[in-house]
DNA sequence: AGGGCTTGGTTTCATCTGTAACCAAATATC
DNA sequence: GATATTTGGTTACAGATGAAACCAAGCCCT
C-alpha cells in the first residue's frame, strides 16, 4: 500500500500551482487594467464571440451566472460592455463589448500572451501542449461523477 | 504573432482543473470528516512531522500564517490537535496531533490516497509523474520575480 | 386565456479569505 | 540595562464568494 506523502499528491500539487500563477496574473490584471480574473474571461470571451447571453458566456468561461452578473455589471458600469435586448427572449439579453472594450481588449491579449509566455521559459512547445492536455484530463476526471 | 484564445490559455486550463479537484476534494472532506482543505493539510503536515512550530507549518504546506492559526485553533477545538510551550522561543510554540487526530489523519490517509487515484485512473506512471514535474515547474516560473 | 412550473438573471445574506492593525516576546542598539 | 526594532502569532475589519431567496418572463397544460 502507497504512503500518502502531501507533497507529492497531485491535488496539493495541482491547487499550489494554480494558486501561485493565479496570484500572479490577477496581480497584473488588477494593477494595470483594474479588472478581476472573472472580468478578464468575460471580456476575452466577448472578444471572441461578439454578442453572447449572460449564460452562455458561463457556459464556456466556467463562471457561475453571479459571477458572470456582478462582472458584467461592472464592466457595464466602466463603459466597457452593453446589454441589448434579446428579443426571442425577455428574461434574457446579449451582452457585447463597446469599444472601449474593444480597444482595452486588445491591450490586454499580447500582454497575457507575454505573461503566459514568462511562466512557460523553460517548457518545449511539446512540454506545454502535454500540460494542457493532462490538465484538461484531470479536470474532466474530476467532473465525471 | 500568436493569437490569444482562452481555452487554450495554460493561467485559464491550469485554474479551471484546480478548481475542478479542489471542488471534489474539498466535499469529500467537509462532509466526510468536516474538514477545510487547509486544516487537512495541517494535519498530514504533522502526521509527517510531529512536532511543528506554526510558521514551519506554513511553510511546509504553502498556508500563510493566518490559515495556520485559523485551522490549528479549530483541530485543537475538537481535540485533534496540541499545543506545547516552545522552551526557546516564548512567542511561538509547537503544535502536534493528539491521538484522535493521529486516528482521524489513519482514516484520510486511504480516502485521499483513493481519491487521487480515481482521478488518475487513466493516467499511466509516466503521466502522472510528468504532470507531477510540469506542475513544479510551471509553479516555480510564477513564484520567480 | 389563466394558473402552475420552469428558467434566466439579480439581490441578499452568511461565510471565507486576506490585508492591515495589533500584542507579546526576543533581539539589537545605544 | 533601558529603548527601539524585529519577529511569531492572533485579532479585527473589509472585500470576495457562493447558496439560497427572489423577481420576471416564458412555457405548458387544460
Amino acid at each position: 500500500m502507497s504512503e500518502l506523502r502531501l507533497h507529492r499528491f497531485i491535488p496539493y500539487r495541482l491547487s499550489v500551482a494554480a494558486n501561485a500563477v493565479s496570484r500572479r496574473i490577477s496581480d497584473s490584471y488588477r494593477r494595470r487594467f483594474g479588472l478581476k480574473i472573472a472580468e478578464w474571461r468575460v471580456i476575452a470571451i466577448l472578444a471572441e464571440n461578439e454578442r453572447m447571453t449572460p449564460q452562455d458566456i458561463g457556459s464556456k468561461g466556467e463562471l457561475d451566472k453571479i459571477a458572470v452578473s456582478r462582472s458584467a455589471t461592472a464592466l457595464m458600469d466602466r463603459g466597457l460592455l452593453l446589454q441589448q435586448r434579446n428579443p426571442e427572449d425577455g428574461r434574457s439579453h446579449f451582452l457585447q463589448l463597446t469599444p472601449d472594450g474593444r480597444a482595452l481588449y486588445e491591450e490586454i491579449a499580447p500582454a497575457a500572451l507575454r505573461l503566459e509566455q514568462e511562466l512557460l521559459t523553460c517548457f518545449s512547445k511539446e512540454e506545454r501542449d502535454l500540460l494542457e492536455s493532462l490538465l484538461r484530463r484531470i479536470e474532466s476526471a474530476a467532473n465525471s461523477p
